[in-house]
DNA sequence: TTACCAACGTTGGCGCTACCAACAAATAGG
DNA sequence: CCTATTTGTTGGTAGCGCCAACGTTGGTAA
């Protein structure tokens, strides 16, 4: 049976919440697939998106300027490292952190991941024109900072 | 420090959908939040609400029209009856189904239910104006539709 | 009448994500 | 010298979305 043809109750299909939630997800699934196609990751490309951005930096650094959880990205950087697009060396003024640098290679890769991001996103979001995905992301974008600052007023709960 | 002072790199925050999947966690986890000061789930919130709209039916249909999944609306059932707000029995005319059907206790608790979800996401969509929402929810729709579709039309992956 | 298939409900589980705590090493400041 | 904080790593949790397998039941075709 076609899932559209099926009736929802009409005070559960009117929660935009619930909405948002799928739509994110299917979203969110349709882009993980394209980068998985590439053995990739979205915190890899935070991460190589972040260096080229900004230059060598820390992993707590990347971990701030990313949003994704330090332990993750020891994840992310263990692959990288593997793959010869980023290198880690320790700090030799401060021990206590590492250094990731992005190569050449790790350039390339970016530029990869990022046209197929490019694409994956474009199918994503298709039906919407151009003026609708810039009111989609300017609604969005309030409604991050909206959270952000509830969280902040919420005791700083991180 | 203050989250919304540290630069990301604009190619990472240019892509729309890390953008949705923030907003996404953000107002989930809000509205989840709310509904669990009450000891409820959405999954409850969902069956209610179908059976408030369409009556008695079996567990399978409340999978379809909610679009979760059969073995999380047996966990959900299986609260939902503990509480007294649904009642369980088997079907007479085929005994492989159940029949549930909402209470009276349980319409009181959908009302409940709706009211504190109502409130979780005025809260959660406090910056959008009424004509915002509805643009948002006029697109997310479109996109969800447009999803949907696409799945279907990937060899009937469900 | 029998065999086969599909549906239903349940159980147990998997993989992923986001996040956390604990720890050791290192640094900064008093 | 001591205390507090930062960094990176490791191991783990909770929640979610989803799946497979099983036993039971009902329907259908041969």
């Amino acid at each position: 049976m076609d899932p559209t043809d099926i009736e929802i109750a009409p005070l559960l299909d009117a929660q935009p919440s619930r909405l948002l939630s799928q739509v994110a997800l299917m979203v969110t699934r349709s882009t993980a697939q394209a980068l998985e196609r590439l053995d990739a990751h979205r915190n890899h490309f935070a991460v190589l998106a972040t260096l080229r951005a900004f230059g060598p930096q820390s992993q707590a650094e990347l971990s701030r300027r990313t949003g994704v959880d330090r332990s993750d990205i020891v994840a992310a950087i263990d692959q990288l490292e593997r793959d010869k697009t980023v290198s880690r060396a320790v700090d030799p003024t401060d021990r206590r952190q590492n250094i990731i640098t992005l190569t050449s290679v790790g350039e390339a890769r970016l530029e990869e991941l990022a046209g197929v991001l490019e694409r994956a996103q474009a199918a994503a979001f298709a039906p919407l024109s151009q003026t609708e995905m810039a009111d989609l992301v300017s609604m969005l974008g309030r409604l991050r900072e909206h959270h952000r600052r509830r969280v902040g007023d919420d005791a700083g709960t991180s």
